[in-house]
DNA sequence: CATATGACGTCCT
DNA sequence: GAGGACGCCATAT
């Protein structure tokens, strides 16, 4: 392996701990500043690969559409909406927030 | 090697 | 604005 997956992740989360509190970022630009520009979904699974007692601020990670890319049925998807919340993001009547607002540049 | 899947994104209707 | 189709990248089967 030229690069193993783990030094990938690893690439990742270090991008994710940037953001600052009350801001938020997307998949793809994440992945743009990690250099793999299109590997939107590899960050998905780099979050996904987190332990639970992780450090790395993951919940202020959004989709392009302003969204919590989490499925209804995972339990973390709640955590991550009062996370932000908690640090002052606001979300729209449609589960939504600006990301001109509160995406980080 | 071919298919299916996923914490995504862009485009079109 | 909402919903669907297709594309992209990596992993699993």
């Amino acid at each position: 392996m030229a690069v193993s997956k783990q030094a990938i992740n690893e690439r990742i989360w270090q991008i994710v701990a940037m953001i600052p509190p009350g801001r938020v970022c997307t998949y793809g630009e994440i992945a743009r500043q990690a250099g793999m520009p299109g590997a939107a979904r590899r960050v998905g699974k780099a979050l996904r690969d987190l332990p639970d007692d992780t450090r790395i601020p993951w919940y202020r990670v959004v989709n392009a559409g302003g969204r919590i890319s989490l499925p209804e049925s995972s339990p973390s998807r709640a955590f991550q909406r009062t996370q932000l919340e908690t640090e002052g993001v606001v979300f729209s009547a449609a589960n939504k927030l600006n990301l001109k607002r509160y995406g980080w540049p």
